[in-house]
DNA sequence: TCATGATATAAGTATATGCTTATATATACA
DNA sequence: TGTATATATAAGCATATACTTATATCATGA
């Protein structure tokens, strides 16, 4: 893997996203599949409005991408994102949290959607 | 290299503190080696109780080790914290700081003590 | 066309953050 | 003992942050 180097600044600014259990918990969540709002607030066990203005921030930031499908807005990791290796290596490091999204199905409660 | 699982809670923690510009600087500066708050000063180019205000949050956290030498007191990077694997991926991927103390050192500003 | 569900946005608020200036503390050295 | 240097701490302040509640937007389906 070629080793790219993220310039300060903007590697403090993800860093500083990255900061806050919320949206760290979101971006592990994304990481192994694309998720909807109502998910992230089941999960999360917070307020909508509260979630989506974390996701918000993400967006802005550019580090997760959004995609409507019918009802739902779906978001997910964006890959492309300058400061990826470092989102990528920080996620390595923290628990899975594939498990919080099998809960969810479990419950019957995960968005499948075709469209 | 084993494989530690970083608490997500305490992950946020570290990485709110590296979400700054000025002490994910200060922490790229200890990397290399260990750094008094004077030159921190001079490098960073910030008023003195700022960058002790800086120092005294990564201590409180546990990531930087301080040392009294004399009149100096010098911080270095403690490579024992729990988060070190995540400071150490995010070090490795922005630019190297180590010029700035070798300008330090050219100008006659590196303190060197033996005591 | 209307009701419902999913999501976004706005406004308000309490707390956190990062600086500033002023001052305290601690060491060195004459 | 007195002064200078290095550093820490305190207090004040402007701005940022992360919620809350209320409301707007947009797609779905009867």
């Amino acid at each position: 893997m070629e080793k790219t180097i993220i310039e300060l600044e903007q590697a403090a600014q993800t860093l500083k996203l990255l900061g806050d259990k919320t949206r760290l918990t979101i971006l592990g969540l994304v990481k192994d599949s694309e998720c909807c709002v109502c998910e992230f607030v089941e999960v999360l066990q917070m307020s909508q409005p509260s979630i989506s203005q974390h996701l918000r921030k993400l967006r802005d930031a550019g580090l997760v991408k959004e995609q409507r499908r019918g009802q739902w807005i779906f978001y997910s990791l964006n890959r492309e994102h300058a400061t990826y290796p470092i989102i990528q290596q920080v996620l390595e490091q923290i628990p899975d949290q594939k498990e919080k999204l099998k809960a969810l199905e479990e419950a019957g409660l995960r968005i499948q959607c075709d469209s």
